[in-house]
DNA sequence: GTTCATCACTTAAGCGCATTAGTAACCTAC
DNA sequence: GTAGGTTACTAATGCGCTTAAGTGATGAAC
């Protein structure tokens, strides 16, 4: 153990394959229009895994005028534990087109997505909720960056998973839906646009508006939530998320309702736990990894000159029957 | 709308404040050793503030020869939902000391630490679960990075955790434990630590090391676990974290089993759901927030000359006793 | 009244790479 | 046998920033 190993350059690989970093770099990103014989590049590569070189993101992006790192922006709670499987395949689908992901808790009281973006030099953002315009301009340009932000996406899509939520109740006959809230109010804008989703559903059944209420995670709470609805002859719920379904579940237990009997209640984002839940949890699912996917093929498109394609990607939010409704 | 309109950059800042760039990135940069007066750092700042400008990080850590970004490598599936408030935390504090964090998603089919590592520039790396010396070596050399890995720090700290609910168990008395395995594959690491806390903790209460199995979040095969646990005379599990746990307590339920009666059971991480679980679920719980800001604060101190610092950051698991014990 | 510090800056070099504009060597066509 | 094309490279420039090394002006010290 020495000194710290000055970390190797395009130079060193140069040097090492005896050819000039020009042709190390032609070699490293196949630049079109270049022809390097076999010999020369089988060298080169083989300096490159020698010196276990790799090149430094800065001086690439500076150099280049453009970077390969995106940037994932997502609600600082999670809005639900399946979020890690969409990142995943987003985070692959990327690095298939030689794309770096990265995420940005947003929200937090950290750095705001403008200054992380400039910090890491992002080409694209990338955003679960919708962006705020001033964000989105400041981003737009503070990075000669493409903002694909999901408003596009998931925009829509939240309002979607609240409409099949509502659909589903009204189909099994209910006339007066309820509507949990959740109790953190960072993901109230999430929660505000599943909430219009059941509200529209509400308004084109032709029945009373979802009469929404605000939980927490409290068996107490709960139960007074559960009673309330009862009161007001609502006779099943939508739950923003599954969480939050199951605590109303637990609620009503302690308040000796039933469901579906008593209310009925749907969740959102099927987790893992749904189906274990007491009565097993009836949810609105959605193809997660197919979203990162597509997600990916579009800030792909974008990134070659194409504009963000604003085409809904496959997410297919459907409903899961189980017990609870 | 016209041209996309150029990132703004130091040299247009310096134009229109009148002075050499030098002089911005001095103001911009508190440079230590330099005067300026307050009237020229009015200018520069106000003219930073009209051109909305924000230095390139490329740019900067290319002729600075380091970054103030920070990547934390977390575990491709949630250690459990808390993780969202330690990482607040984490990007709060290091935010205070003028670093941006970005995470990336270990494990997963997309690029390779080293290489977001290099792709980011990130001037440390830190990892909640350990880094392989591979990787640890790579990063090391490929980034002048300084690896801020929590083998330090988690690493006995899962371990801990496992021996905090062993200990809580066998204190109420019992004398054959149980272990809960996840079911996902990737998070073995962390729960083979976990494990081994409590076989631990069994070996000095001089009892029978633990009887672990594997789980799934299926009501039927956590039955079939219980009863197996009940046949092997088990009269309490530690479960991998709160979602076996609760899972378990499904399984329970069908296998007309009662919690603690029939079976004890501690989960661990104390998610918002382990409250209102039936029975409410005793869990080990830890300070998320204060084990942000104390890994922030290696962070900068392995920053500033430091060695990394060994000293066990204020992670204090401690259980939480609720009725399924 | 000269010297030396200090102040308030500016000049210029260079970080590691991508890229454009060459160039020398070889081949082909006529 | 030479103009023109291709192949396989290299030299040199510059991306936007930091920073070491100046520089001229002012003030203090003697």
């Amino acid at each position: 153990m020495t000194s710290p190993a000055k970390r190797s350059t395009i130079a060193d690989v140069a040097r090492a394959a005896s050819v000039s970093s020009a042709t190390v770099s032609f070699v490293l990103n196949d630049t079109p229009g270049q022809s390097i014989p076999e010999e020369t590049r089988r060298r080169v590569l083989e300096a490159v895994r020698q010196l276990d070189y790799r090149p430094r993101g800065s001086a690439r992006s500076l150099a280049a005028g453009r970077s390969d790192v995106i940037l994932l922006s997502i609600p600082h709670l999670s809005i639900g534990p399946s979020i890690g499987r969409f990142v995943e395949q987003f985070a692959a689908s990327l690095a298939d087109a030689g794309l770096t992901l990265v995420t940005h808790l947003a929200g937090a009281p950290g750095q705001a997505l403008p200054d992380v973006c400039a910090a890491v030099d992002a080409s694209v953002v990338a955003s679960l909720e919708p962006i705020d315009d001033d964000t989105a301009r400041t981003l737009r340009r503070a990075g000669a960056t493409i903002v694909f932000t999901t408003e596009v996406e998931a925009h829509p899509t939240m309002r979607q998973m609240g409409h099949l939520q509502a659909e589903h109740l009204i189909g099994l006959g209910h006339r007066r839906i309820g509507y949990a809230m959740p109790e953190h109010k960072l993901l109230r804008k999430i929660a505000d646009d599943r909430f219009l989703g059941v509200a529209d559903a509400c308004a084109q059944a032709g029945i009373d508006p979802p009469v929404a209420l605000d939980t927490k995670f409290d068996t107490a709470v709960m139960a007074r939530a559960a009673r309330r609805w009862r009161r007001e002859s609502v006779t099943a719920v939508c739950a923003y998320n599954d969480e939050v379904a199951i605590s109303l579940l637990a609620g009503m237990r302690r308040a000796k309702l039933t469901a579906p009997e008593d209310l009925a209640i749907v969740g959102a984002d099927d987790i893992p736990l749904a189906q274990v839940a007491d009565p097993p949890l009836s949810t609105i699912a959605f193809d997660l990894e197919k979203m990162g996917r597509s997600l990916a093929e579009a800030v792909v498109a974008s990134l070659s000159g194409g504009r963000p394609r604003v085409s809904p990607p496959a997410f297919q939010p459907h409903v899961i029957h189980r017990a609870s409704t």
